[in-house]
DNA sequence: GGTACGATCCGGTACGTACCAGTGAGGATG
DNA sequence: CATCCTCACTGGTACGTACCGGATCGTACC
């Protein structure tokens, strides 16, 4: 049945299983008995269960002690994703809208230089936006982009979202980013522009998105603390995808 | 040796060989191998592979064949990830430390029941306690814990980790957590508790922990604006709209 | 007809044995 | 002195047995 020889039993066994589960069996039905796959399969139950509690592991498989075993129902929505801030917003339930304060080409600093894999003092575009949800200030965000990958960034419609543009006229992909996030009183500058008093907390987020190829762009933003909150999982360890 | 209650075995000796691995052991260290820890804790192999493949599993333990059973290095960069405070100051090079402000049973209100799958008017251990950094306050905790799933509580030493008591004498394993923060500012009680001032930034994580059973933890943590910061990776999410 | 009980199934726990392949230290060999 | 090889030891695989407590359901009893 099994031994196709070369990998172990459990893990032909759990490749079976993981099949069966695509494509037979809905989310919520009972796969069959440990005792019933040991004759079915032909192997010891201890190798049954080594099968499961891997898929188990993984959140393909529930354990109901007394009932059986069942397929797990698949996670709705992960909530901490990538997404720009145009979606962020909308899947909020609020109207996003954004206003350009500038955008130029400068100097890389040393903290953008070494955030993008460039030398301070390459070029890159500065673009500053404050961004409004409702019509009211929820952000401000200033981005870099090196100007070796998006030349004429200034060209285009910067009150949407960058990463669409990145997209269709560079062919960019954003598709994973890394960020730190603390929290900061808005100050004298942010105040003003946030229309919240100068001791009012603000989120500060520090991300670097990257394609592929490696770091496209580095955002600094700072959130309203009174009208901003952010939802995430976390898990103990490292669930090998 | 162990059986000092109705857990499982392998889920005492799990708890048996995390502490040792915090306590005594630095990272890239080997652990017993298996069949001396049959001896030592006079268990089978299939228990004791149990309790290490569990480890394995969050990441603690790292099998290699032929050598034998290693700690595992903890990563550089802190990505988000379950941790008890403890772990994450240490990770962070201070030297953390803790104060317990209270400890009693309470009645869950109805953001906490809600949380907690449990109904308002429960009973739940309410403790609150203030978390220092190189002796300096870093972060206040409140936590609530249904008082039908860790019934003596207040009996241990709470000035350690929370998740280490849950585990070694309730056997219940905190596997995945969700957690919301926002930016607030300290307030009077939080800026007297954390030696800041009354306008200072805190950062705030409501957290919900849970077991394989279902919620078990609430926590409200609000930590130092000047003294935290969180960093996370992102990946794009299927939405693509 | 409703209840109580027991048979039977389920996963969970725990024990034992046996053999395999890779590792590495130390002794035998050249 | 360097090299090779043996061998003890490691985790990985796989088998078997046994018993427990919870869930389910049919049946016998009130």
């Amino acid at each position: 049945m099994l031994n196709d020889s070369l990998l172990p039993k459990h893990v032909q066994l759990r490749a079976a299983l993981l099949k069966t589960i695509e494509d037979e069996l809905q989310p919520g039905a009972m796969i069959p008995s440990e005792r019933d796959l040991t004759t079915r399969y032909d192997v010891s139950r201890a190798t049954v269960r080594a099968a499961i509690s891997s898929l188990v592991n993984e959140g393909r498989l529930t354990t109901v002690p007394g009932r059986g075993t069942v397929v797990t129902r698949p996670r709705v929505e992960s909530n901490l994703h990538l997404a720009s801030f145009t979606q962020d917003m909308r899947q909020r339930g609020h109207r996003p809208s954004t206003e350009v304060l500038s955008a130029a080409v400068v100097e890389a600093g040393e903290a953008t230089a070494k955030a993008l894999g460039i030398s301070p003092g390459d070029s890159v575009w500065e673009i500053e936006r404050l961004r409004l949800a409702d019509d009211e200030p929820m952000a401000h965000e200033v981005s870099w982009y090196p100007e070796a990958i998006v030349p004429a960034l200034g060209d285009e419609d910067l009150s949407g979202s960058i990463y669409a543009i990145l997209e269709a006229t560079y062919g960019v992909v954003i598709t994973d980013a890394h960020q730190t996030t603390w929290a900061e009183q808005a100050g004298h500058t942010y105040a003003h522009l946030l229309e919240v008093g100068e001791t009012a907390p603000v989120m500060v987020f520090d991300r670097v998105g990257s394609s592929h190829e490696g770091p496209v762009e580095q955002t600094i933003s700072r959130y309203r603390g009174d009208r901003y909150q952010l939802s995430m999982s976390l898990q103990r360890g490292p669930s090998a995808r």
